[in-house]
RNA sequence: GGGCGUUUAGCUCAGCUGGGAGAGCGCUACCCUUACAAGGUAGAUGUCGGGGGUUCGAUCCCCUCAACGCCCACCA
């Protein structure tokens, strides 16, 4: 009989993207709708930067939230999914920057604050919505309505909001203070945004004159000589019996001549360095605290740029590393240089810049965290939110139970700028929602806006709450702030734990009292395959979008599932994206197969009692992946779920499941090809659906040739649930026997190299009388999956044949009467060796059956288990036996 | 310096509360068999990083050593 078929033999991944994501949006599939489980899913989208091309991070993000978003959909949640974008203030800034110094040979400050805002802003409107078309090419099924940019209106009022609240409790507030001066944004940064790394330096010990005495010389070791033009004293411990006599007299900083005082200070380290101390409070961390408690006076003597100012003449203009080698030559000159030595130690570097930040003070505001920050460890330790794996929440303490007030004040322009205002007139300063138009405390009309912007992370901080509205009435009952708040579960990467989820649990409980989700699933980060980062300097980035079109987006979705569960590295190798996109050919052929039996198919099963063993058995496996995959899915193991389906597509369903059903198919009892048909389609119905969540296009598509009704997409079915009354233990162990014999056969044919032409006579003997009776019932199926021509089955106590081609499983014996046609001896040895094997095993089980202690401690049911594993190998040791007996 | 993590087949990794070492890819042999060569069948491969301990029993728990990675802190 000859099939018709015109599906295309390989699936087409781009036709169906297309076709169906435009399907999903044309029938509102991504809107939240009341389903049967009466409750809502709210997931948050990480908001990318406007700046940003789509990367595996993102890819990952998507499709670990896509799969979860979708299967709570049909789960029954009202399911919500935000999207959104980021300005990301320094990246912006700077790619705009640059473009208008190409373009135009200008710089912001040619055009002016205004102007050069209105070019970021037309840039934003042509480029910025870049990711957002490559992610719906990755089939985020996101509610695009939703969509907020962090610099529209309502973000806008949120930070506003947010920043005069706190204002007004006192919790920002600005201050000269020592901050990370980045010279090359010029601005601050916040601490978080600081990254250490090991640089190459020289550790200079350097002699100071005391005033009181000549002869005493006091030698400070310093890695950076060229800020001792903003010394302001020398410091000792106070309990250092070397210099404790000092205290209070006077040292002569050389260069400069400076006189400053010699200072007791406990933060000095007796054992570090010489145990003197330069102390520098304009430039060194440690040294502001130190200058702090001594009341010592400030010297700035950077310029903004990062070069040296009129306080240190002899260097004025210069770069830091032309200065220190300036100094250097300098103190050589002035004998005062004793001694230099390599050192390699700790700098700071600007995330984004990678330049050296510069400690430096300036007046900034602050953002003093410590009572949210307890409110946000709380909230962990309390459960109302969980991390997954829960591992990650050390990494969240840590940051948290250490709270240093956050610098959020940006010499930028591009962002939210600070809404405080100050009057020229009397000085008053004030924090403002709605731009004031005087003073508000003398009404002199000569007023001005602070110029800087916020740090862009403050305004992601209160993404979950301006997202939803807040703080416009309106718009938080047009938009569900009250369904839709807390969402349900964040899923991001590690490396932002603290700069956003803490910050959006610190900001949302301050806002609304509660922790602004419940579940954060940290991801891995995407690697290369031998585990390094992707980054464009290594040139080992793969392109999410290249994969799409090489592969398609169900391909690159599932691999990046399946490696996806607990782990914190995911390494890429292109190689296993092509392997899943065999494998979602497979189910394309698999349903290539069936297709033509469709029309002959029911929607409803049979009933039970017309079910083939095969059936039931194929069912229960099925049901018994759905609980697997639901399990999974429940706690963000999207690599579970993917290999479950994965191995019961493979191993299950295309192995046996339709290799057992072409001999019905093919043959002539239509109502059998009839029930056949119904549950090939039954399965295949079921399958799709579970898959659904990781590769939705080719499930929707293979759908549409299922369902007969076109409004019933499948993303929008309930998924497949766990049903007790399909278990269906006795006929799963039948089945494996089955397929024990079915391989031992194939076995045997492979081993005398018979050709799959060659048809063959099979000899069966088992003891298993419930078995033996399958077998029989099953046993035409053989000619199909092993080309058995004829063959018998008996118990153990009948006769074996003799030199026959054999094997033995742990239940059955298998012969093929073969005489003259096979070599004897390989035969001979082939038993012999599983013997050997089978005789080791039996061995350690036995050893166990023998030790009192075991006998005595282990639990009932692993003795049980050893028992019946013992009771298999002699069954089998004594059928190999026969084997070799039967060559005698 | 503080913390976290990793080490299992050639590669990438899974192995949940201790009880037969697994998957994918790769590899070998044979096969274009009417869903699929992006395929089928069969097969090989591991002192589960080293050492010690607890236990009837350890890949899993404890101690210790080693290698690697990450985060935080620190420009004497």
């Amino acid at each position: 009989m000859e099939i018709e078929n015109n599906l295309p033999k390989t699936f087409d991944p781009k036709a169906a993207e297309d076709k169906w994501y435009a399907k999903w949006l044309e029938n509102k599939c991504f809107k939240p709708r009341p389903g049967k489980k009466k409750e809502t899913f709210t997931v948050l989208m990480p908001p990318p930067n406007v700046t940003g091309k789509l990367h595996m991070g993102h890819a990952l993000d998507a499709t670990t939230q896509d799969a979860l978003i979708r299967y709570k959909r049909m789960k029954g949640f009202e399911t919500l999914w935000i999207p959104g974008t980021d300005h990301a203030g320094i990246s912006t800034q700077a790619v705009v920057e640059k473009l208008l110094w190409k373009q135009e040979k200008k710089t912001r400050h040619d055009l002016g604050r205004e102007e050069f805002l209105k070019k970021v802003w037309e840039w934003k409107e042509q480029y910025g919505s870049e990711i957002v078309n490559q992610q719906k090419k990755m089939g985020v099924s996101c509610d695009w309505d939703y969509s907020t940019f962090t610099l529209d209106e309502i973000p806008n009022k949120a930070v506003k909001k947010f920043f005069v609240m706190l204002f007004n409790e006192g919790l920002i507030y600005q201050s000269d203070y020592i901050v990370n001066w980045d010279p090359v944004l010029q601005s601050a940064i916040s601490d978080a945004e600081v990254e250490h790394k090991d640089v190459k330096g020289n550790f200079y010990h350097v002699r100071y004159k005391v005033k009181e005495d000549p002869t005493i010389e006091l030698i400070i070791a310093t890695t950076r000589p060229e800020t001792m033009f903003a010394d302001t004293a020398v410091a000792v411990n106070p309990d250092d019996e070397r210099f404790k006599d000092l205290i209070g007299k006077t040292a002569i900083v050389p260069i400069c001549n400076r006189e400053v005082p010699i200072i007791g200070d406990e933060h000095v380290d007796i054992e570090k360095g010489t145990g003197c101390l330069k102390v520098t409070p304009g430039h060194d961390f440690n040294d502001f605290e130190i200058g702090k408690r001594n009341a010592l006076p400030i010297i700035n003597i950077l310029n903004k740029d990062g070069t040296f100012n009129t306080n240190a003449p002899e260097i004025e203009g210069m770069k830091p590393k032309d200065a220190r080698a300036e100094v250097e030559r300098i103190l050589t000159e002035l004998d005062a240089l004793i001694e230099k030595k390599d050192h390699i130690h700790p700098v700071g570097h600007g995330q984004r810049s990678d330049e050296i930040v510069e400690p430096m003070v300036s007046k900034q505001w602050f953002l003093n965290t410590t009572a949210m920050s307890e409110t946000a460890v709380k909230a962990v330790e309390s459960g109302e939110m969980t991390f997954f794996p829960k591992g990650w929440e050390n990494t969240y303490f840590s940051w948290l139970r250490n709270p240093k007030d956050w610098c959020i004040s940006r010499q930028l322009w591009w962002g939210h700028q600070i809404p405080v205002y100050y009057c020229r007139h009397c000085q008053a300063k004030w924090a403002a929602e709605e731009t004031p138009e005087h003073c508000i405390e003398c009404r002199d009309t000569d007023i001005f806006q602070d110029p800087d912007v916020l740090d862009t992370w403050f305004s992601s901080g209160l993404w979950p709450l301006s997202t939803l509205g807040w703080p416009d009435e309106k718009a938080m009952v047009e938009k569900g702030f009250d369904k839709f708040y807390p969402n349900s579960t964040l899923i991001t990467g590690f490396d932002i734990i603290f700069f956003w989820v803490a910050r959006m649990m610190m900001m949302g409980m301050k806002v609304t009292g509660k922790a602004p989700f419940k579940h954060t699933y940290i991801h891995a980060i995407v690697r290369d395959k031998q585990g390094r980062k992707m980054s464009k300097s290594l040139g080992n980035g793969i392109d999410p979008l290249d994969m799409v079109s090489q592969y398609g987006a169900d391909a690159m979705r599932f691999t990046l599932a399946a490696g996806s569960g607990y782990n914190r590295d995911l390494n890429l190798d292109p190689e296993r994206i092509e392997g899943y996109r065999n494998f979602v050919n497979k189910l394309w052929n698999a349903f290539r197969f069936i297709q033509p039996y469709l029309d002959k198919a029911h929607d409803e099963l049979p009933v039970k009692s017309e079910w083939h063993l095969h059936d039931k058995w194929i069912l229960a496996e099925l049901n018994t992946v759905s609980k697997q995959m639901n399990e999974a899915f429940d706690v963000y193991r999207f690599d579970e779920a993917s290999s479950a389906i994965y191995a019961f597509v493979y191993d299950k369903f295309c192995s046996w499941y339709i290799e057992l059903s072409k001999n019905i198919l093919y043959g002539n009892d239509e109502k059998a090809k009839m029930i056949r048909a119904t549950m090939l389609k039954y399965c295949f119905k079921k399958i799709v659906n579970l898959l659904h969540p990781i590769v939705p296009f080719i499930t929707e598509e293979i759908w549409s040739y299922l369902e007969s009704n076109e409004k019933n997409l499948l993303t929008l079915q309930d998924y497949v649930e766990f049903d007790t009354s399909l278990e269906n233990n006795d006929v799963c162990e039948m089945m494996n026997k089955f397929i024990d014999v079915t391989s031992g056969i194939r076995n045997i044919r492979s081993s005398v190299n018979l050709k799959p032409k060659d048809e063959i006579d099979v000899k069966l003997f088992t003891d298993d009388s419930k078995f033996a009776k399958f077998l029989f019932e099953s046993r035409h199926f053989l000619k199909d999956l092993a080309n058995v021509k004829s063959g018998t089955i008996r118990n153990k106590k009948n006769e074996r044949p003799k030199k026959s081609a054999s094997l033995a499983t742990t239940h059955t014996e298998i012969f093929i009467p073969l005489e003259g046609l096979i070599d004897i001896n390989e035969q001979v040895n082939r038993i012999k060796k599983d013997m050997e094997k089978t005789q080791n095993e039996y061995k350690k089980v036995e050893s166990k059956l023998n030790n009192q202690n075991f006998m005595s401690n282990a639990p009932e049911e692993v003795r049980a288990e050893v028992q019946e594993k013992a009771k298999m190998f002699s069954d089998k040791l004594i059928s190999l036996n026969q084997i070799l007996e039967s060559f005698l």
